[in-house]
DNA sequence: GACCGTTGCGCAATCGTTTCCGGTATGCCG
DNA sequence: CGGCATACCGGAAACGATTGCGCAACGGTC
């Protein structure tokens, strides 16, 4: 079935040298003297032969895999979890390693399961990540061993990479306030404790306006997702409000506030401009296309893997900024004259 | 910092018996007898010292790594990718095997170094995916190597595992029969040869309304994305067609055909009914909810993990049913007597 | 010719398991 | 008391690399 790989014994053998010398000439390592025929000579008979080395026997002596794990709760259900994914793997890639994924499903059993053959397998180190921006408690199991979280923190000892959702709400009131918006502000997703995301995002959002002497003219309880979303606003509208602007708390919520603005005869951005989070495909799918600051998943993947395998300096919770998309769903307050035309 | 793991050696000299013994009892392995005080000594120490075998040790010399490789042209950029990783993750951890998941970005090179790279680690078998249905072939250094295609096909000797698209066609064209549509049946989306599930979907589709005796009344082109979608409607409603059901190429395309045909005044279903292909997490989001046929991404991945892991048959290409998803986008031709009201 | 630095390389142990061979008691039978 | 199962276990060689030493040959110096 799988063909003879060839050990680097063999390629020693049939080069007439000792396995130090060819493992010498193998790895480059240069401090052992090697002359430059025998070096060839082994470089050659080791591609004659194919030979590839077997990175079991290489880790089991060096006790270095090169090899990291990437263990979340809901890491492919969850749809932005790709562009982590992505992100981690090509920061892998490009530094030769490989990446083991893993889901817990949120089950602490199966998680702990998870880490122990992680861990039998020698793994080099782990990125523990949520969907979801929290606290986290460290799995007992994952004590002393190399750790970065992602999108959740435990402590100044601990390196962790989140996204900078403070930062992403003054964004999203900022560009409200850029285009002239200083009333009819409303905000359209629950602001529930336990969604950090949320929270900061408000944060931000108040501290932007303030900072402009504005305040929200109120804002739409609804669960972040479409369907909920819509019927609140459509409950909204039809109990007479007349929002200028909405801060919708992710692009779902804003899919389902276009849903029933666009029921009531209401324009995007005429009538009613909308800037919202996350900056998902659906933010480039709507009409108009939506104004969304970005969730920088791909950079939290990379991230995470250079604070890991410790190219870049841990400094405790890293916040990766959240850069605004400017699309076709904000304008001017009254007419027309919006910086999108 | 990462503490001293217990070896078997360890355990075996503290319970006072060979390794040989330690890991027979360790395994599990019954073809040496050992005394059942000695067995529970053994698991007592091993226990006491929390040990863990070393699996690399364990697959260095047993030829077996318990690992399994997952490479795809692009697994994390696309939306759906999360779900066929997600069945081969479930599937994987079930049978006590990890997952490398590796994305080559369509290039063959990359391709190639990551590979070898798993190869060097001695993994068990791969998985060789891609996003879109079609034809693949196989990287010669795959060659001899355990491996199920997923999502493409490359002849008969090599086990693989994709949707049944046809029988998608053919279950979408259906739909719409079985509400009482004969007539203005169109087509949405472009039938490029090179999208083997946009022609195998239209042949199912073709071969359903021609056993009830009826044919399309045209089609619109345009690509499988929202915008494409939109302005090739917009511009068919223009010219003055009315047609009274859409089978859209996939879920975008639907998006795009809701957002034209609510611009011009369209009730769905009431005056058009609409049925799609993917059933993405958009299907739910839109009003009225997407009838559409599911791609069984989740399946996909489980099966592939199955078959590679020999506890299914191969029988060559398997073709996974993708069953359809009835919501509210589907009525009755005339009237507002649709099934779901 | 003794000494020494440089150049070039090999021996053998090691990593933590598994596994191929045995081996030693003990009891029982005849 | 010899022989033979049976029950239980251990020695040591793998697996395929890396690595701590040590060592021979050569050339030059005094």
């Amino acid at each position: 079935m799988t063909q003879h790989r060839a050990t680097l014994t063999e390629v020693a053998r049939r080069a007439g040298v000792s396995p130090t010398t060819a493992s010498f000439v193998m790895t480059g390592r240069t401090d052992m003297r090697i002359s430059v025929e025998t070096r060839d000579r082994v470089l050659r008979v080791a591609h004659e032969l194919n030979y590839r080395p077997n990175l079991m026997a290489r880790s089991l002596r060096s006790k270095v895999t090169q090899t990291i794990a990437l263990i979340s709760d809901t890491i492919a259900t969850e749809q932005y979890a790709g562009q982590i994914v992505y992100g981690s793997l090509a920061a892998a890639a490009e530094r030769r390693h490989l990446l083991f994924i893993c889901e817990t499903e949120g089950d602490p059993v199966l998680e702990e399961r998870l880490i122990n053959d992680l861990l039998d397998r020698q793994v080099d180190g782990f990125i523990y990540a949520t969907m979801y921006t929290r606290r986290a408690r460290v799995p007992r199991s994952l004590r002393g061993q190399r750790l970065v979280l992602l999108n959740c923190a435990a402590g100044r000892e601990i390196p962790a990479v989140v996204p900078d959702e403070v930062g992403a709400g003054r964004t999203a009131a900022q560009a409200l306030i850029d285009a002239g918006h200083r009333d009819g502000i409303h905000l359209v997703g629950e602001r529930a404790p336990h969604l950090i995301a949320g929270s900061e995002r408000i944060q931000g959002i108040e501290a932007a306006l303030g900072a402009a002497g504005v305040s929200l003219a109120g804002s739409v309880d609804c669960a972040w997702w479409p369907e909920s979303a819509y019927e609140a606003m459509a409950a909204f509208l039809a109990a007479g409000h007349l929002p200028k602007a909405l801060i919708c708390m992710n692009d779902r919520v804003a899919l389902g506030a276009y849903q029933a603005l666009q029921e009531a005869g209401l324009g995007i951005p005429e009538d009613v401009s909308v800037v919202s989070f996350d900056d998902s495909d659906l933010a480039t799918w709507l009409r108009p296309q939506l104004t969304s600051v970005a969730l920088p998943h791909q950079w939290l993947g990379r991230r995470a893997v250079e604070i890991l395998l410790g190219e870049a300096e841990h400094e405790g919770v890293e916040r990766l900024p959240m850069p605004l998309r400017h699309r076709s769903s904000v304008a001017s307050p009254r007419g027309r004259s919006g910086r999108d035309g």
